[in-house]
DNA sequence: TGATCGTGATTGCACTAACAAATATATGAC
DNA sequence: GTCATATATTTGTTAGTGCAATCACGATCA
């Protein structure tokens, strides 16, 4: 082991903003997907992909694109659309130019979900974060996600493991 | 439906702040265990608990304590403790001043296991996180999610829901 | 045209997690 | 002491996720 393979641990400080980075990292997703899944019946990664379909031109989007926009992998979201195509919220559409290709699309009952769904996570969403910061506070976080968010997007479709 | 039940949507600005915000929160956990899974077959999760144990006195905690410190249920912590007992990485002792309550201990397993991934672990945090920012922005972080992690922890064990 | 390679998407399996129910012990009222 | 209730922890079941393997099709080039 020589000098250079030294870790570079983290000052006291460094710590102290990481430890609280990570708990709202973990406590965030899990506070919000608890409450979607109990008002809902919905988890958060399932509402995602509800929320992605509804802003997609004819409410329907290819997998891997809505895989790349719901930070899912693959494998994850075709698990995930299998429960809910099962569920009536979505169906398939296999894909007329490209015959590997399929779309998922809304279905009336995804709709219906959705809009019965979204007001509640809006306001989960202020109620534990929005409200909480002053404005400039979460344009600040925001700001700052974005970079982090942007280098981790980069390094999932680079290599892809 | 009255007046009084107006969903608060969010701005414009604001929805741009949260997506990058989730994005960040969704990608990063994912990120740091995948690399941890890979390079020393530990989850994030498993990881945490390790180290929460090697800071304590002892070396050891009851287990209520741990789940608290470590973000995760009851149930959760249970699981992974029966995994990281099987493994060797610790062990459970009786309690003596309370018949239910039980302690997790680091094993010198343990410890070995913990001083070869803390390393690999510190800089992927860096390299994923902390690197990417000013200090500046970074103690900013560290303030803000500061503020939002205490608020959902101060849910978590008021309501346990 | 057909051999090869790349890409879109799914599947099976093994593992991790959530939720609710169960177990065991402690504590307090009477 | 004993009953009821509260606390510490675990277990069982069911649902979600990653990984590697697979399938099906498209593109390229000889």
């Amino acid at each position: 082991m020589g000098v250079g393979e030294m870790t570079r641990w983290l000052s006291e400080d460094e710590q102290a903003s990481w430890r609280a980075t990570i708990a709202m990292v973990l406590l965030l997703p899990d506070r919000l997907s608890r409450e979607l899944t109990k008002n809902h019946g919905l988890s958060l990664p399932d509402f995602e992909i509800l929320v992605k379909l509804s802003e997609a031109p004819e409410a329907q989007m290819r997998m891997s694109h809505l895989a790349d926009r719901t930070f899912a992998s693959r494998s994850r979201l075709s698990h995930a659309c299998n429960r809910l195509e099962k569920s009536g919220f979505i169906e398939r559409r296999a894909c007329k130019y490209d015959g590997r290709g399929y779309w998922a699309a809304l279905t009336d009952l995804g709709w219906e979900k959705l809009r019965a769904a979204a007001p509640d996570h809006v306001e989960t969403v202020r109620s534990h974060l929005v409200d909480l910061l002053t404005p400039i506070e979460f344009a600040e976080l925001g700001r700052i996600a974005l970079k982090v968010s942007e280098h981790l997007k980069k390094i999932d479709d680079t290599c892809n493991n």
